[in-house]
DNA sequence: GCCAACGTTGGC
DNA sequence: GCCAACGTTGGC
């Protein structure tokens, strides 16, 4: 059973006003706080360490940039009074050679399911291992 | 700037 | 428990 096998592939996106890649890039490992969606709670409390995630900008980019991974697994989100929503820790592994836009992932007819596509409004998304391959060949990504 | 999707709130 | 009103997200 190889580490490969048993990893879980995500992604999760961020207004770039807001958190850009960059900023992840320059904090290496950041605590991926403020999200108040069950769906997207129930996503976080599903990574594990050594998941793998697209760093997607959305509102301005609309693109994949970057890949993250899971360094911490669920813990609770110390920007939530309440204590019952998730976070995680994601650390930066490198930059997309070519970002793959919102526009090219809905011109590829195999992504149609994507969650992404089919859930908008959603922020944190499973990818299958089949996307997440497709994915990175579009961005030029070596796995 | 507009609008569709969708989650939440509150009246009944 | 239903449903209309409203707010937010995010694409275009």
């Amino acid at each position: 059973m190889s580490e490969a096998a048993s990893r879980s592939y995500w992604l999760v996106k961020s207004e770039p006003d807001a958190f850009s890649w960059d900023e992840q890039v320059a904090n290496d490992v950041e605590p991926w706080t403020g999200v108040r969606n069950h769906q997207a709670k129930k996503n976080l409390a599903a990574m594990k360490k050594g998941d793998l995630a697209f760093f997607y900008h959305s509102n301005e980019g609309r693109e994949i940039v970057g890949v993250v991974e899971i360094v911490r697994e669920g813990y609770p989100d110390p920007t939530a009074e309440s204590g019952s929503w998730v976070c995680v820790d994601v650390k930066a592994v490198g930059p997309m050679p070519r970002p793959v836009t919102l526009a090219g992932i809905r011109a590829e007819p195999a992504l149609a399911d994507l969650a992404l596509v089919r859930q908008s409004r959603l922020s944190v998304v499973p990818v299958s291992p089949e996307h997440w391959n497709l994915l990175c060949q579009m961005g030029g990504w070596q796995n």
